[in-house]
DNA sequence: GAAGAATATGAACAATGTTCACATCATGCA
DNA sequence: TGCATGATGTGAACATTGTTCATATTCTTC
């Protein structure tokens, strides 16, 4: 008889599938490869998730949770909006940084698809919603409205976003191993946001 | 016997590609799907891609192309650096708009992983270098130092990447059938980066 | 028209997601 | 205690996928 019983499977397989997603990408998380990984038959995958969708998505709120972590923390440890927000770019690349791969599949269209579901909606506006608040003082936030009444801090978002990409992607020059080399970039970016780009602007072509 | 000829194969299986993209995502966009289109036996396509991954990236390439025509079709109507800047940014958002699941391609990690291809590189640098020259005149210009000796171009190409995964992804609200609703978006990111943020923070928390 | 290159075919293989009937464990109730 | 029931693991199966290979057909060029 065999051991058959294997503890927590549903933790495990979520940490299995971070560890292979981490180090071998979102193509080789496949269901069968998550379920030997922990030393089980693939479909006892099926007992704990409703598919492999299902499982990237278990992967990818983890992701989030870290995030609203991440603005819990800076909150926390300043009180001036503007620090606030130079420290939660930093913060945004380096855990972009760090984890490319998962950040990618937070925002790949497999799980972007399942935003209807009201818990994943929470937590991945929740730390955005803080951004807001910092930016335009507490009240009630409307996710909705964000690029109409919040334009700064919708603005600030994408900035934030389309650099974690270019940077996971290569398309930009830096090292991503090294914290000091992410905040340089960090605070250019939002350098330039802060200050405004007409003065970079010629006058005629 | 049958017909067994095919026409121009290699166009017509980049056609192919390009609709099953458009209609049914990228998940739907296999090799045998794909041959299926065009009435062809799976391994046949193999005579014109080294695999699967090697035709999604003509694809893409075909993507960077048309953003390329955006560029030069702005440059050639317009010499106010800032005209032409606001201009990219409504064009560069439709263009998203309108090809959403071609944009993700564009920038998905199988692409990606192939920017060491030098023509590849040309037409997916052509297009920014560009805005870096209206930004900073024509001269030498030089993609690694992308961040630190252009910051300006950088934070608005990064701005726009940014923005146009949010509106693909449906993290923010915009109609993306209509073409003056996602002017209003890009005129309202791209004047914030212009004006600059700090006047919208406030002092204290 | 024939030689050789290019290209299409059909069969095969391994890997994947998923389903299903069945076996085993765990728990609560008599 | 015993056992019934739900939860969970197993093994086999199926369809689909990417890819390869030997073979057959067509195209090009002399």
């Amino acid at each position: 008889m065999k051991a058959y019983h294997k503890g927590n499977v549903y933790e495990d397989l979520i940490q299995a599938a971070n560890k292979v997603l981490h180090e071998e990408g979102l193509s080789a998380l496949s269901v069968r490869r998550v379920a030997r990984e922990i030393g089980v038959v693939p479909s006892a995958v099926y007992n704990h998730f409703k598919g492999r969708e299902d499982l990237l998505v278990a992967v990818a709120a983890d992701g989030y949770h870290v995030m609203e972590l991440l603005a819990d923390k800076i909150e926390s440890l300043n009180s001036d909006p503007e620090q606030r927000v130079r420290q939660l770019a930093r913060d945004y690349l380096v855990f972009a940084a760090e984890h490319p791969n998962l950040y990618r599949l937070m925002f790949s269209p497999e799980v972007v698809a399942y935003r209807a579901d009201p818990e994943f909606e929470r937590a991945s506006e929740s730390s955005f919603g803080r951004l807001v608040q910092w930016w335009y003082g507490p009240g009630s936030y409307n996710p909705r409205k964000l690029v109409t009444n919040y334009p700064y801090a919708h603005a600030f978002w994408a900035l934030l976003h389309g650099v974690a990409f270019q940077m996971i992607d290569g398309l930009i020059e830096v090292d991503i191993t090294k914290k000091a080399s992410i905040y340089r970039l960090a605070d250019s970016v939002t350098g330039v946001l802060i200050d405004g780009v007409r003065k970079g602007l010629p006058k005629k072509a």
